[in-house]
DNA sequence: ATTTATTTTTCGATTAGGCTAAAAAAGTTA
DNA sequence: TAACTTTTTTAGCCTAATCGAAAAATAAAT
């Protein structure tokens, strides 16, 4: 088994992200941005995955991902979401808390210890914002879900997850009162500025920008 | 407050141990020994540490500890240790599985996971090892203790932690039926050979070499 | 007091991961 | 097609952590 440090983990995660699990290929500066570092230090970084073969790389025209990257990449989100679950269910962390951490977390080597972290949180199959959790074998068990946007009025679902996992956003779903697992229905639209009004838990009424709903996952 | 990389964490937490808690001063080779790193590495690490305060450096004479270094490679301790005794009591690791993760815990970064950790463990005072926690102060409520090579005949005492956390050492005691806790009594000593004969919880006799007893401590 | 042995440090390399500045390739516009 | 813009790579430099080989300092033995 290809051994990857720390530091490849975390590119090789963020080009699983970007990549939207492999479907598209990468651009350097894609990259750059998500990982906060120079496109030049992402160039050289490129090269290592490309040697160690979980990237194709094509000098100029952007990385994919090969399978046994995408393997070694949903480990790290597996542990990743597994130490989020434990910190949220476990040590009383709020949902906006977590993501540092468990950057720090998901690199720790011990095959061992995600067994048996799994088994203590009850194999649990969803993370604090509502991603899925992939199996020792990297299966991800995926919902269909829209963005609150993509809701006419009237219709009706559950929100199951957050595409923005920023801690501000978090913050300011709690504010108005959204989380995972509520039931909402849409009152309303607006067609001029893409806010929608939506009743949470048949109770409270809470308004959305265009920018929150585009970011709160639904299923319907 | 001095920020340690990881690789500084464990070479100070190393000088912490071999110093007996900064009673004695440090050679290169006891660290290189104790890191399993060359002479040349160490000496070119305690350059740094020097530099950062948290040990007083003179080249040629080992190293002492200051006021600071014993602060922080104490939190270090606290760390591992807090993180064992979440190994063992919420994972169902066995002690002798836990120390190669706990040095990698650690190194993990926040004041809150290791409070939330703390406190969701019971405040423990001492780890699966028999080992003091150091509180968040870095002070240690320490016990006297006694190898079981010291008792006398029919002398009575506890197992309350052990001078050797190997692997091997930890996986002989479960083998024989010693363990933390236990009450044990004196029953032969040979002077000979200096192995030790005990009776376990008034149940269980053992034999112990010398070089098993004198891993043992008790206290009276 | 020399000589010999041991310990420790220095020197020069290497690998991983980052940076800036400059060069090169690709893409876009005119 | 040529010129300009953007993206990406290369080149050179830095810090951290390791190593082996060689040099230097200290310690021990004659
Ligand atoms: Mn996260
Ligand atoms: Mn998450
Ligand atoms: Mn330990
Ligand atoms: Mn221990």
């Amino acid at each position: 088994m290809i051994q990857l440090t720390p530091a490849e983990e975390s590119y090789l995660k963020a080009i699983y992200h970007i990549s939207d699990g492999g479907k598209r290929s990468v651009s350097t500066n894609d990259i750059s941005f998500q990982m906060k570092t120079k496109p030049a230090s992402v160039s050289d970084m490129l090269r290592r995955l490309g040697e160690k073969e979980v990237i194709e790389y094509r000098k100029y025209y952007g990385v994919n991902i090969t399978e046994e990257g995408k393997k070694l990449a949903l480990q790290t989100i597996r542990k990743h979401r597994l130490w989020e679950v434990f910190l949220v269910e476990k040590l009383r962390f709020s949902w906006d808390e977590v993501h540092e951490v468990a950057d720090e977390l998901e690199h720790i080597k011990s095959k061992l210890l995600i067994q048996r972290l799994d088994e203590y949180l009850g194999f649990p199959k969803f993370d604090p914002h509502g991603d899925p959790i992939p199996d020792e074998y990297g299966d991800v068990r995926s919902r269909p879900r829209l963005t609150l946007s993509e809701l006419d009025i009237n219709a009706t679902g559950q929100l199951v997850a957050v595409k923005d996992s920023s801690a501000a956003f978090l913050r300011y779903l709690d504010k108005v009162g959204a989380y995972i697992g509520a039931r909402i229905k849409v009152l309303d639209k607006v067609e001029f500025d893409g806010s929608v009004e939506i009743l949470v838990d048949n109770k409270k009424t809470i308004f959305m920008s265009k920018d929150v709903a585009g970011n709160v996952l639904v299923m319907v």
